[in-house]
DNA sequence: TTTTTGCCTCTGG
DNA sequence: CCAGAGGCAAAA
């Protein structure tokens, strides 16, 4: 078990807060989900988290409770930034997870205009036709390449299942390690490589970035965030439309506030208003 | 560079 | 009945 109270993480908000989509909670509390080949059960009780089918290093790793004090950052932001504050205030404890950039590529790919309920019932259909189980580990890369865009489109993937199929395809071009090897690079050349993909634009590259490869300072611009942005951090922006140019200079407004770290600080911003 | 439009589907006003 | 939902890409 490991510990951790909940200004450093509140493990159930930080499963649901819209980074991965196929967590369940059973009654008795435990999370159960996977990441990459691991299956996972995850309990938050008396700032203890339970765990079992994995070991604590793993655990630790994916909660990232090494990299970052949250408790520490967060009391910084909260002196330097009112709208910052009352959000911690309702919802403290919202890390950023490292999860497995397989599944965190596909998942934003299919997340395209789409409600959280509609990602999570789109990738549980991805997951089904290609592995055979809707909450199972997400399927490799040579299970996707069986997936068939009419298949796809039955199980209402939309327009999203062109995407998956093409970007499948181009994804196996790659060496193998190819998308982890990204990890740790400048956010720019990571943005570079992943917006060549069809279906990635750099909202979705920023998503997949931030949430998988550790680029800490990426800040997805959703429509709830670029309206943030324009009102607090770039009052220069009000009128102006999200266009490439105007996405770079609010992401710089956002970074030049929060720093190294902005893309943890918009995930509290983002929950206050898409999720909770 | 920016704006416009179509694309799947579901939900709330 | 329609606008909007954690956008992207092609066209103008």
């Amino acid at each position: 078990m490991i510990s951790a109270n909940l200004q450093e993480l509140d493990l159930l908000a930080t499963l649901f807060s819209g980074q991965m989509f196929r967590w369940q909670l059973d009654e008795e509390g435990w999370c159960v989900g996977a990441v990459g080949e691991h299956t996972l059960r995850l309990r938050q009780q008396e700032s203890i988290v339970e765990l079992a089918g994995v070991d604590e290093f793993f655990v630790r790793s994916f909660l990232r409770l090494d990299d970052l004090s949250l408790t520490e950052q967060a009391r910084r932001w909260c002196a330097l930034d009112p709208l910052f504050a009352e959000a911690w205030k309702r919802q403290p404890g919202l890390r950023l997870l490292r999860q497995d950039p397989n599944e965190c590529f596909f998942s934003f790919l299919c997340a395209s205009v789409a409600p959280i309920a509609r990602i999570s019932q789109m990738l549980q259909a991805v997951c089904e036709e290609a592995a055979g189980d809707p909450f199972g580990p997400f399927p490799t890369l040579e299970q996707l390449l069986v997936l068939r865009e009419s298949r796809l489109r039955e199980r209402g993937l939309g327009f999203r299942a062109e995407r998956v199929v093409a970007s499948a395809r181009k994804l196996a071009e790659k060496p193998d390690g190819w998308l982890e090897s990204l990890r740790g690079k400048p956010l720019v050349e990571i943005e570079g490589e992943l917006t060549q993909f069809p279906g990635i634009g750099r909202k979705i590259a920023d998503c997949i970035a931030l949430f998988s490869l550790d680029a800490d300072s990426a800040v997805p611009m959703d429509t709830h965030i670029w309206r943030i942005a324009k009102t607090h951090y770039a009052p220069e922006l009000r009128d102006a439309s999200l266009t490439p140019a105007n996405y770079e200079r609010a992401s710089a407004a956002f970074q030049r506030q929060f720093g190294p770290y902005a893309g943890w600080a918009q995930q509290t911003l983002f929950y206050q208003q898409a999720v909770k």
